[in-house]
DNA sequence: ATACCTGCAAAGTCTTTGCAATCAA
DNA sequence: TTGATTGCAAAGACTTTGCAGGTAT
């Protein structure tokens, strides 16, 4: 599948141009870890739900030897920038997302697999009143399915 | 306030009494550090919402020298036989809860605090068509505040 | 009596951090 | 050049486990 588009860049099938583009859009500086990983995870927008593990095999794979502490550490970097969201799935996992659009997902407690949902759930939901001197910063679900 | 209620002791005002009643109606040995978590746990209805080191501050000062290790056991065990419910806050939180009827809560980052949410907020919802071949195990859901 | 439970310390899992070396602008 | 970034190993936070001794029925 084609990746994610992109206005910076003048040629989307150029993976190291639009990652460098995409970089320099969020602000940041395109070295060699990010374009990689960035690489990684834009590339493919049907698969668009990863773990740090998950991206470090990936990048080890493609014969990029990215430490697991800086795909750690880049992860968190994209999802404070807007980049990626998290998605907390148990105690023990964490996922990140590269479609930052409010959506919810299947998780599968067998295969540990994250699906998305293509109904916006929240859409029907009215929120109630939030606690006191608090404001709304975001609403988490995931509907929990097992084979 | 009033400890959660149980048909299966004659003394509902006597709490070690109750809390091997509660024991012994899910089947497990009413064992001393059992007996005392049950108490901390089902006492008071206000206060539903606990973690492991929550629980284990709770029975230190109390008196009650239970190992962490037991908590964490005793916890685990608890929500396997449906004592507790068990609610991931984000990837290093695990809290419990000793309401295990279908209700969401308010989580406030700043705080850490839970706040059970008295609509049913999934009343409303619609569930989509689960993926193939999976069967619905629950809808975890959080409403994510901050001060 | 016997299977179960507990405490302790050790091990495990996942993630972050300190610091020297390296890199991008 | 110079501050930002990276890799490595160590440290951290949280949870589970192995095993010897103690407990409930």
């Amino acid at each position: 599948m084609a990746p994610k588009e992109c206005n910076a860049c003048s040629d989307p099938t150029n993976n190291t141009e639009h990652a460098i583009a995409m970089l320099e859009l969020a602000g940041l500086r395109a070295t060699g870890a990010r374009v990689i990983l960035t690489t990684l995870l834009f590339d493919d927008i049907s698969d668009c739900h990863t773990t740090a593990e998950i991206l470090y095999e990936k990048a080890f794979k493609a014969g990029s030897r990215v430490s697991l502490a800086t795909v750690y550490n880049t992860l968190r970097l994209f999802t404070s920038v807007g980049l990626l969201r998290q998605i907390s799935v148990n105690s023990t996992q964490v996922y990140f997302d590269t479609d930052t659009s409010e959506h919810q997902h299947f998780y599968n407690e067998n295969t540990g697999e994250l699906i998305n949902i293509k109904e916006n759930l929240l859409a029907e939901i009215i929120l109630p009143e939030l606690p006191e001197c608090t404001r709304l910063m975001g609403v988490d679900m995931l509907v929990l399915v097992s084979n």
